[in-house]
DNA sequence: GCCTACATGTAAATAGTTACATGATTGA
DNA sequence: TCAATCATGTAACTATTTACATGTAGGC
């Protein structure tokens, strides 16, 4: 339930704006976000293929959106958004439901944030930091309680996994008030405006 | 093959110095690891059955490592490392195979550095920077190139990933300074000795 | 008496990787 | 012609989560 359904969701997000083969679908993803560096073609193409047979995209024999246009390639298969997949996007980037996300679903999500609306933006990074907030809680809890239980090393990595967590927290919050600060402007955002 | 083993390898060492509790086990684990943090027992007591069968551990039915000793309580099973389960553990403790291994893998090794002898230790940061090293080129080539494919949030997203990665180098490179001034020291360290 | 934490497990569903199988196109 | 990259898929295996099933001990 968990990976797939964030595979779906940036399967959507990419076909957005051009139908792409699932070779491309792969690259892309890969290079651009962490979850899916190493997104195997195992993984991919099953569900591609569960996502036409919901009818969320349609594939389709040629015309990919490649540059030169000439070639006549055998075999590659372009899938571009149905109108229910097109709904179905909309919907998702409508729905914060910012509670029991991973890491990934964030990432996802956040990558999305150009084609969604302000005030889940929001709630989207709000979230967000509040289970993070939490987690660092949890750590330096940990932390604190382990303190004479020796052991330099396991020490030495909790407290860098404590640092990245509170500069993921301080990232949010640059971003949560560039959100706030954007307000009365544009609804639907294209830039984090920051430097 | 890849989490399990891990698993493995942290059930193995947390075991090293006191029999523990499957439950202990979970909370232990959860406590220092950050990839066992959400560790559910549909995946540690099937392990631990795994590795009853294999040798590397013994179940028995009392006196495991707890404060008071007088209670009667039933059903409570006390793992501990066997004679093939400590060898096993040295092995691997020896072993810097340091090529493919997940984030996790490594977390796992550093936590057990404090068995861990100098050179290995060695031999695992600087395997794990050199593999950061290429995230980091990865990651950034790909911000080159879509660049001007415009989405600021999502070049956003990446600039941060970039950061976290840039730190974790970071943070190798400290530690392996540590380790090379540490020489003609102790082989069998127990501290990171800076602050 | 009730709730929380302690404690151990299983079964079914899900997900994901690896290895395999195949073949076209491009450029050196 | 050879290698790399483009391109699509499947099958077997491995791992993981979720939901269930059960029961004890200690504190309020």
């Amino acid at each position: 339930m968990a990976k797939t359904d964030v595979l779906t969701l940036a399967i959507l997000g990419i076909l957005r704006d051009q139908p792409l083969h699932g070779y491309q679908i792969r690259k892309r993803l890969g290079a651009e976000l962490g979850p899916f560096r190493a997104l195997s073609y195992g993984s991919l193409y099953p569900c591609l293929r569960r996502m036409v047979e919901a009818g969320l995209i349609e594939a389709s024999g040629e015309e990919p959106a490649g540059s030169s246009s000439a070639s006549s390639r055998r075999a590659r298969i372009a899938y571009s958004l149905t109108d229910p997949g097109r709904s179905r996007l909309s919907e998702e980037l409508a729905n914060a439901g910012a509670s029991s996300w991973d890491d990934d679903a964030f990432d996802v999500r956040f990558s999305l944030f150009a084609h969604t609306d302000a005030a889940t933006r929001l709630r989207i990074l709000e979230g967000r930091r509040s289970r993070l907030s939490e987690r660092l809680e949890e750590v330096s809890d940990g932390l604190k309680r382990m303190h004479e239980r020796h052991d330099a090393y396991t020490a030495e990595l909790q407290r860098h996994g404590l640092e990245q967590v509170e500069r993921e927290v301080q990232w949010l919050d640059r971003l949560i008030e560039n959100e706030r600060s954007a307000r009365g402007g544009e609804n639907n955002g294209s830039a984090p405006a920051d430097h």
